[in-house]
DNA sequence: ATTAGTAGACTGACGGTCGGTCTAATTATG
DNA sequence: CATAATTAGACCGACCGTCAGTCTACTAAT
């Protein structure tokens, strides 16, 4: 006799089991992280979970595309705010997508080579494709408005979203506190000049990442 | 009766154990690699593998080192010529990371979907590591002659061996041969503006990309 | 009665281990 | 000084544990 669980509503179990993937993924990394591992979290069976997803590739695809649309959706709402001048919207969208809610950095924080390559260059390729769109207009309406000025904004955003999404990640390099406001400084001070900004246009935002 | 190969010189072997792992590891995907196509392909025992690598990563961390040796020696050596200036030097080292012997390349032309995010990332960070340090000595030293201007050089670099080691990687975007050219050309405006150095000292350069 | 959902035993592939073998060089012995 | 014993290093491959993914059986709901 099996004992059965009383079954969730589709959706929920659907959330339910990206939301520990999501966990695991992101403390132990994918790779160290067992469907089984997911499967005792929850105390469901192999077949529920094959049943809701076609492989483990799969749910991390699925939880990828979660926080991508959220970063769009962020992104999407500050390039509609009135209220932010150009070069503004630019840092906070692109430095916004290391910040996945603190979540992340929570988690990492003292947990030591979790290195997690697969996840981190899938979301950061779907970064791209879905976030340069939405940057690379901001830019061209910053050109037009006379604030910025480069012939190449769609291969600039490109390379302000891998560097910042590579040598931010938490998972990747470690950095202390003082080698972070660095870079952060540096980084705008890049963005500055790539883009032909006026300087200061985004000296004031470094304050946020005292935080 | 156990057929005994003959044994080569411990050197010999541990080179043909690498050479093989890497040309599978860069056709097939190092996660798609079995250590026993890499056994087939030699005619050689699990033990003797073992022997020489202590697990599947080590071997990949031993090819990793031995072409990032390469770069650097290859970039020493235009750090040592005289006969080519501050920016001429910092394009052909950037750009040669890129450029194994046109070997990568090659293999992976028609072969679609090899992601190889575990070896390409290993080997982004230890560029990173090995390289900055030289390309950052020149910038300085080309602030000191008056050719380039950055408060920020080690974080210049950091962003451009970064993006461009990303951005045109034959593994992860797979544009075609206008698009290199553009992404080429976009490169070589923000490595002139961000080291705010006279436009041109690059541009000439780009004929190289022809080929 | 049909289907959406759940269960968990099972499979196969793969990375890694381990006891042992073979050969050539080195050292001890008559 | 020839030859037997010993050692060291290269190599072998059966075996093991783990893990993603499959399959069939069972149950709950409509």
């Amino acid at each position: 006799m099996i004992i059965m669980k009383k079954s969730k509503s589709p959706e929920a179990r659907k959330k339910e089991i990206m939301d520990v993937a999501e966990t695991l993924f992101i403390t132990k990394g994918y790779a160290k992280t067992t469907i089984n591992n997911i499967l005792s979290e929850i105390d469901i069976a192999k077949g529920t979970f094959y049943y809701y997803f076609k492989s483990k590739e799969d749910v991390m695809d699925a939880i990828i595309d979660r926080f991508i649309t959220i970063e769009v959706e962020a992104a999407e709402a500050i390039a509609a705010d009135d209220t932010l001048k150009a070069p503004d919207k630019i840092f906070r969208i692109i430095m916004g997508e290391n910040h996945h809610g603190n979540k992340k950095e929570k988690m990492i924080e003292e947990l030591h080579e979790v290195s997690n390559e697969k996840m981190h260059q899938k979301s950061l390729i779907e970064t791209i494709k879905q976030l340069a769109p939405i940057l690379t207009r901001m830019i061209e309406q910053g050109i037009v408005e006379g604030v910025f000025e480069t012939p190449y904004p769609r291969e600039t955003v490109e390379v302000l979203l891998v560097s910042s999404g590579f040598i931010f990640d938490d998972g990747i390099f470690q950095w202390d506190e003082e080698e972070k406001i660095q870079k952060a400084k540096a980084f705008v001070y890049i963005l500055e000049t790539v883009l032909k900004a006026d300087k200061g246009d985004f000296q004031y935002l470094l304050q946020e990442l005292g935080k």
